[in-house]
DNA sequence: CTTTTATGGACCAATTATATACCATTTGAT
DNA sequence: ATCAAATGGTATATAATTGGTCCATAAAAG
């Protein structure tokens, strides 16, 4: 269908861009679409084919049309953080750690201080003593992680995994999978924890990076197994 | 949408750039907005069209006016841990893009589709339109990233590049650099882009990574360049 | 081929915007 | 306490804008 450049555009198109901008927030609640004309000139379609998508658009709720006046954004993107947030699967979750964490450790490793290590190493210790209490590991694993971001000092990526670690605290599966953890994967969670500590600490970004990859890869194992259950 | 001068500005149009001004926090609860007949002269409308406008937000609840006082708002915006976010430094914002987008190109290796890709594609075009448009640019541009992470249907990471695009559009440090963006660093972008696409399109996550962290290397460049004058 | 969709133009009815004038209340200085 | 300036409230006549509709034509899809 829709191969190259300026391809003409139909009006399930134009409904696509302009919901798009509607759920970006480009356009927000209340306010007014460009007149029809404005909108067939700038999109190079004729009115018709504008209003149709307009059309379209009202059925779905995004948007109200008064004659004489013009048309309006009627829908509340579900921004508020909340829903947008709160309805991540664990394996988003897994994605989004993914992404961030090993490379986390690299920034670790250019801006963290011996403060920083101590701590993260007061943590490594907290969790050696709970191999038999699930939920006070998953409390200082947090907390691991939560220190490791410190490291970076960096307050955006700190306040990017402060969000994550409460969409994790809210979410009832993983939370179940962290209360049967059994001694095995807490004892492998304990050592890869070490190592990533000990890798920043001798300043080796790739390696800290790589075992973290590991770390998460157990975990995203260990999620998909107790999914099975 | 609004790239034009001296656009004539309807009732709709006041009421939103007085919204988002509140939004933004530009105007806080209890300050008094300018008289109508000022705004009616700095918005270059009639007074009617602007009482229209406040009539609106009234109904809204963003502002109350007191007869022969003034207008006045009344509107607390959600904070949004905002304090938190609107303080990260332009580096700090490169950093976490350094982190998030390069394993997002894998993501979007797994699970993008068609549409997905022609989308790019298109904005790939509407970029390569603008050598001379900065502004233009800059907005594709974050549409392009945006379409992007939208490849991984991950709503987690969609929501976190869409806070770090909130930062980006509302730091004077950066827009000031993309309004003096010359033609080479659009060109070696637009280049990087199609490449990211096209590695993207032929299923190869580790080229498309590696391509979007030269790509990030050049945008941290001209952001230091940018700041040494 | 038939059907659907898009185009470009024209006109209508409703709404909105403009410009101006004057009133009522508040505010602040005297 | 008084007065003048500033501000919102209202009214009106006129012009401009906007969505709604219809139509003849052309292009694309099935």
């Amino acid at each position: 269908m829709n191969v190259s450049a300026d391809q003409k555009l139909g009006a399930a198109d134009i409904a696509a861009l302009i919901r798009r901008e509607i759920s970006k927030g480009g356009l927000q609640l209340h306010d007014r679409l460009p007149p029809e004309r404005v909108l067939s000139d700038s999109y190079g379609a004729a009115r018709g084919t504008v209003r149709k998508a307009l059309m379209r658009l009202e059925k779905e709720g995004f948007v109200e049309t008064r004659p004489g006046s013009g048309t309006y954004v009627v829908h509340q993107p579900d921004d508020n953080s909340a829903s947008a947030i709160e309805h991540a699967t664990p394996l988003e979750l897994m994605d989004a750690r993914f992404a961030l964490e090993p490379h986390i450790c690299r920034l670790a490793v250019l801006h963290g201080r011996q403060a920083d290590f101590d701590r993260m190493e007061e943590l490594c210790n907290r969790m050696e003593e709970c191999t038999d209490d699930p939920v006070a590991f998953s409390d200082a694993d947090t907390d691991f992680h939560r220190a490791l971001v410190e490291c970076t000092r960096n307050g955006l990526l700190i306040w990017i995994i402060d969000q994550i670690a409460t969409v994790r605290s809210e979410d009832d599966w993983t939370r179940m999978r962290h209360l049967t953890l059994d001694r095995r994967t807490i004892a492998t969670y304990n050592t890869q924890h070490r190592q990533i500590l000990n890798a920043i600490r001798t300043r080796e970004p790739e390696r800290a990076a790589n075992i973290m990859k590991e770390h998460l890869e157990t975990a995203r194992l260990s999620l998909t197994r107790a999914s099975d259950t």
